[in-house]
DNA sequence: GGATAAAGTTAAGGAGCCTTACTAGAGGCG
DNA sequence: CGCCTCTAGTAAGGCTCCTTAACTTTATCC
């Protein structure tokens, strides 16, 4: 993990070789906020000497890392070149592993995304889906006309926990065979690209934060509601995973209401919708869109249904809010597209509940919002993976 | 605050002087860990040349933040000077206000403390406990012969959360007057010591995470359970805050249960068992003590009482760790003494209530949990202030 | 066209680390 | 007893990389 490979290098001494690569790296991540600097702004602004911003980046665009990108005439005075980090010197592969859907893309090392695949997973069996996992990776790099070998790095958004010791997800309940181990071992040494595998509420809750609603949110929560009932928790910028990975994990929250004490997440997931509409009075063919949509047209059982739900999430939310203190609390998965009916009831219920008021937004990001975060992820190891490797290679 | 510090000098260049300093101090740090060590073996440990260990070890003992201890003889070959922190090169202050103690304890950079008082909090007014603070805290430093200037920082911990803005601390509603603005600036400047005020479940949460039953723990959760209810969370060594430093005030957690829905807070605190036990049948002149200690001699009013507070802290722990997922939770606070009898009442409901699995656990440091951990943090950033105050010094 | 201002380069100097080679001291062994 | 070995610590020299200061280049303004 990156964090804590950070955390090992600050234990090293710090000899000279360190420091130059210390600061090349301020040099280049300034780039990076800044999109495009001319030499001297750049030493104004690190408080570098010019000459010693002038050698680091010429070694940065000697690694391929950056490169000359215009120039800028400043009132007056000699003009000057702007240096820009090179996008292409790397890419980033999400993938988001849902029930329904397999996403993937793939990013150059500035977030934009260069190609996309959005496939059925209609998988029955673990071969199958890891088997659909890797064409569509590869699909999706062939599409880019990306050298595959430029392909640093790779992050996996699936339901569950991975587990590293037992190389196979865990708890991943609404997708058949994908807990057998080794299968994304498999899926990474058919496709050539380092891998990490993450839970996809978590992801989620990183995609907002990176380019959704959450940006500059110092802490903020990420409510999934879909078939299943997750959170994902990202504290100043990292992910807070607690101490087995399993924070978040709302679905074990004790819910002691109607219909019947149990656990949350059989409370609040779509399923339960339909349930709660049905026990209302609601007859024939129901799905959680379909108890929706009849509550958008005003259907009364339907509408006691939807309160029920915004009853419940809004629990969900103030036993998160007492325990995290959240500026922010984002609501997302399966219910998005129905957060203009939920939203209200949720902040009234959320109100009555508890005086905290953390700031309750939909998903900006909706169903992209896991494989974003995937992407995001895999961009920042990607981000540390080139500059590692900008003495070695070549 | 340290941690913010921390990430600002990260952002700056590095420049060769602050090579050295970041060498001297991950020196001082090594030797911290290891007790005392020869200029060899810290150059082994820390991948430093002997030279330069030699030369960063000398400019450390020039300022007195390190002195030769003693000598070890190798199995063969020539007797090693081994070099240990000097304690005495700075001191820091804690001091916990609770509703009837007012502690104060002094400790030197080992952390071990060099004096402390225990005085009864009999004051009413605001003045009254100011004053209290400072003449107590003089007291403690007069009886440890220790210079007054050397008592580089200070840490205050107090229920309620200390608004920097207003100068004043909020929610304190069991310390009359307490909340008043600039009291803290007043005894800050009649003690002439940085101060530092934080919330004493917080506080008690760090200090079992340095001296109790949490170190080690990757994420722990130190409830706080006497006249109010609070939750402190240590997450890898670091305090974990919320937002606006409201994180663990579960008393704000919905409750659902019986006599009546409402606020945890008002269910679990001390007032609460009394009242359950006046419900349960028990008369006269009741304390929540009282309660416990009834229940220890079987009175069965007294032992259902107890039953339904281990409940409801079985609820706190459930709520918690599904959002937060802690290896370890530790009761403490007033309910210290009567961990006995609620331990194995709320294993017994966590594990009805909730999958997970945190260990559980009564505090070790009891009563002086809160002083404890004003001493640690103030500790740190104690040690960050005499290094970095080791050149202007003299 | 000269003054001014900003970007960028060159040259000199210095701080701090490392390597190598040495001295110092303690014990083992013939 | 003298020599060898092993560890601690010091000294000298060299290397890297940063900074300062002066200088060149290129633009605008008057």
């Amino acid at each position: 993990m990156p964090a804590s490979d950070a955390v090992e290098q600050q234990e090293q001494p710090w000899s000279r070789r360190r420091l130059r690569s210390t600061n090349e790296r301020l040099l280049l991540d300034r780039l990076r906020g800044l999109g495009a600097a001319s030499r001297a702004q750049l030493a104004r602004e690190t408080g570098l000497s010019k000459p010693t911003v002038s050698s680091a980046l010429a070694s940065l665009a000697a690694a391929g890392l950056v490169h000359e990108v215009g120039t800028h005439a400043p009132e007056r005075g000699r003009t000057a070149v702007l240096y820009a980090p090179d996008p292409a010197a790397g890419y980033a592969l999400g993938v988001d592993i849902g029930r329904g859907w397999l996403r993937v893309a793939l990013a150059d090392l500035d977030g934009t995304l260069v190609a996309r695949a959005d496939v059925r997973n209609r998988a029955r069996t673990s071969a199958a889906l890891a088997d659909l996992v890797v064409t569509t990776a590869r699909q999706v790099m062939a599409n880019s006309g990306v050298d595959p070998a430029a392909v640093v790095h790779g992050v996996i958004g699936t339901p569950g926990v991975y587990d590293e010791k037992q190389r196979r997800v865990r708890y991943a309940m609404h997708l058949p065979g994908w807990g057998r181990a080794g299968l994304v071992d498999r899926v990474r040494a058919e496709l050539g690209v380092p891998l990490e595998v993450h839970n996809d509420a978590n992801l989620a809750a990183l995609g907002e934060h990176a380019f959704g609603v959450g940006a500059g949110s110092r802490l903020f929560a990420y409510i999934m509601i879909g078939t299943g009932l997750g959170m994902g928790i990202v504290s100043e910028g990292r992910l807070f995973t607690g101490a087995h990975g399993l924070a978040g994990e709302i679905g074990f929250l004790p819910w002691h209401g109607r219909p019947k004490p149990g656990r949350l997440e059989d409370a609040v997931s779509g399923v339960a919708v339909v349930e709660a509409a049905r026990e209302f009075g609601m007859r024939g063919q129901l799905t959680a869109k379909a108890v929706f949509d009849a509550a958008r047209q005003g259907h009364p059982d339907a509408v006691r249904a939807v309160g029920l739900e915004g009853e419940r999430i809004a629990h969900t939310v103030a036993a998160a809010a007492a325990v995290l203190d959240p500026d922010l609390v984002v609501l997302g998965g399966g219910v998005g597209h129905s957060v203009d009916l939920l939203l209200r009831p949720v902040r009234e219920h959320v109100r009555a509940l508890t005086p905290l008021r953390p700031r309750i937004a939909p998903s900006r990001l909706g169903e992209d919002a896991v494989l974003l975060g995937a992407v995001a992820t895999a961009l920042d190891t990607a981000r540390d993976l080139v500059f590692e490797r900008r003495t070695a290679g070549t």
